[in-house]
Order: C-alpha cells, then structure tokens, then sequence
DNA sequence: TTCGGATAGTTCAAGCTTAAACTGTTTAAG
DNA sequence: CTTAAACAGTTTAAGCTTGAACTATCCGAA
C-alpha cells in the first residue's frame, strides 16, 4: 500500500482526498459480511417464528439470562445486547407479562432491579436454544472446521480493530 | 451436567441429541458475526443520521438505483436488498416525497414501474457515498490487506453455503 | 375467449428500534 | 446538610420491518 519511492504525487493526493482506489475492496467486505449476517439472521428469525412462535429479539434477551443465573440488570442487559435502554424495557416488560421472565430488586439500591428466568421460561428457553444450536450448525456445515477457526480468528480482529477505531472518536 | 461413568456413553448421547460438543464453536463464530457486523452497521446509522441526516435503508436504496441508471422495479429492489416488498413501497415513497427518487412506468407491462435517482438524488448520493466507503475503510483499516483478502473469501464461502443449505429445505 | 395461476405493488397491523426527554435514586463534593 | 452530577429505568414519537391479505395486471392453456 505505498510504492513510495518515484512520483510520490499520486500516493499523497489520494491519501488526502481520503478515498484510494484499494478502499473499493473494504466496501465489497463490508457488503459481504452484512449479506452474509442478514441471511442467516433472516433464516433463524423466521424459523423461531415458526417453530416457537417466538422473536429473535426475545430470545436473545433470554439467552443472556440464562447464562446468569442470579439475574442481570437491564442496563447490563441493554450493553451487552447492543440494544438501547429502552428496548430492554419493553421486551422484559412483555416476556415478564408471558411468564418466561421475572424481576427482583436490588437489595439496597432502588434504582436498580434484576431479571432473570421463570423455572418455566428456562425449560422453554432450553428447547428453543438446542434447536438454534442445530441451525446454526446445519448452516455453517458446508465451511470446513480449519475454515471456520480461520474465520472466528479474523473477524475477532476486526472487531478488536473497529471497537479501537472508534474509541478514538469524539472523546 | 450428565454424570458419566463410563466412556463412550457421553459422546454417543450428546450426539444423537443433535448437539455435539463441537457445534459450541459455530454458535460462537456466528455470534461474534453477528457483533461484528452490528457494531458496524450500527455506527454507519450513526453518521448516516448525524451527518447527512438520512437513514441505512433510504441510504441503501439510492445506492441500488445509483449502479443502474436505467432504473429498477420495486421487486428487483426488494430483492437486492433482502428485504420484503412492502417495506420497498414505503422507502421508495419517501425519497420519491424528497424529491431524490423519481417513477417510471414501464412501456408495455401497467403492473411495473421504474425507479431511479432524480438529478438532485445523484447529487446528494454522491456526497453521502463517498464519505461511507472513508467510513468502511476507516474502520477496517486496522486489519492487513491480506487477512481483508481471506477474510471476504471465506465470507464468500459461508454465504454459498448457507444459500445451499437453504435450497434443498421445504422445496 | 376465458379462466386460472403467476406477478407487481399496496395496504395494514403488529412488533422492533432508536434518540431524546423524563422520573426517581444514589453518590460525592463542598 | 445541600446540591449537582451520575446513574437506572421509563416513556414517547418517529421510523423500520415483516407477513399476510388485497388489488390490479399479465399470460398461457383449454
């Protein structure tokens, strides 16, 4: 990326101008791992809606519980879902109205409460994280192992890379 | 859980449940997939809205009509943009509204019309593409041309997989 | 010709999502 | 103690998205 030597002209205007021609690649990248992520999200939403009448929204939200057992607050909810505050309070409010989900207060703190799983909303939640388990299985079958250990390794360093660009940002 | 006295129950029982010990791993990749592409998307929102004060899907659309001059159909939309037709009547309407996508009715077939970029729409997408492609390289920069390169091939993989995999479902 | 199936778009209700404004609570500085 | 800032959640308006039901049109076969 920097034949530097000779007319150095061209390499440092479009450097400025911002936009080399090589950047073209990163967009196809992009695009690709956008269409890559939206088929297969497409298709787990779609049969969560069939086979459990369920979200994928909400299922999410369970799955984080039912990783914690004593229960996570909503704003530790919402960071690690990626999700806005107010979205947690709406999708909790409508798995607690189904059951599945129950609150608790903090013990000094009444700010704060806890969510976790119903004793039904786990055996619910069991069957619906085995079948997606499949799923996601069935839909990475075709990539070889070596290939998808490469792939879990690569797009760990974007994401360490994108979240350090933007630490950088405004602060 | 399981408690296994001998050796080999456990591999054969965790099996024929359908969810081998290995299949964690796929559940991880497509999770961190899944991160990589939201934390990306999700500040592209950011700065499509703060800078130009537009949204991903209005942006996506315009992008789609900006590779065919000719114009394209609804459907053809719709279905470049994995996304449901319904939701393409509503965008197209708005930017059509804002003056920066124009109809076209199509010669022979009434059922069909095309859209494309109004003069002004060119113009204003123009601006807002180039600075998305700085973005995209701005925030993959970190990661070496040459694991950008693997990286889209092995994208390229999974998403044929996954289309494969889709084929031969309820048909 | 006409009838039935395929196709192009639209509409609608329901749910998701966000940013921003808001309430109530805690914490820490003075 | 007082007060200001930080924090946990909630509310709201606006926009996105979907699947399903619907209209209108086209096209091919009997």
């Amino acid at each position: 990326m920097s034949p530097d030597d000779g007319r150095a002209a061209v390499d440092l205007e479009t450097a400025l101008a911002g936009t080399p021609a090589g950047h073209k690649e990163d967009l196809r990248l992009w695009l690709r791992m956008l269409s890559c992520a939206t088929l297969i999200e497409t298709e787990i939403r779609r049969r969560l809606r069939e086979q459990f009448g369920t979200t994928l929204p909400r299922f999410d939200l369970m799955a984080q519980l039912d990783r914690e057992p004593d229960g996570l607050t909503l704003g530790r909810i919402s960071r690690r879902m990626m999700v806005s505050n107010g979205n947690v309070t709406a999708l909790a409010a409508s798995l607690v109205a189904d059951g599945l989900v129950q609150r608790r207060a903090h013990a000094t703190d009444r700010r704060t409460q806890f969510l976790s799983l119903t004793p039904h909303g786990r055996l619910v939640f069991e069957l619906q994280s085995a079948a997606h388990e499949r799923w996601i299985a069935e839909l990475f079958a075709s990539v070889s192992p070596r290939d998808r250990a490469a792939l879990h390794r690569l797009l760990g360093m974007v994401k360490s890379g994108v979240r350090q660009a933007l630490k950088g940002e405004s602060p």
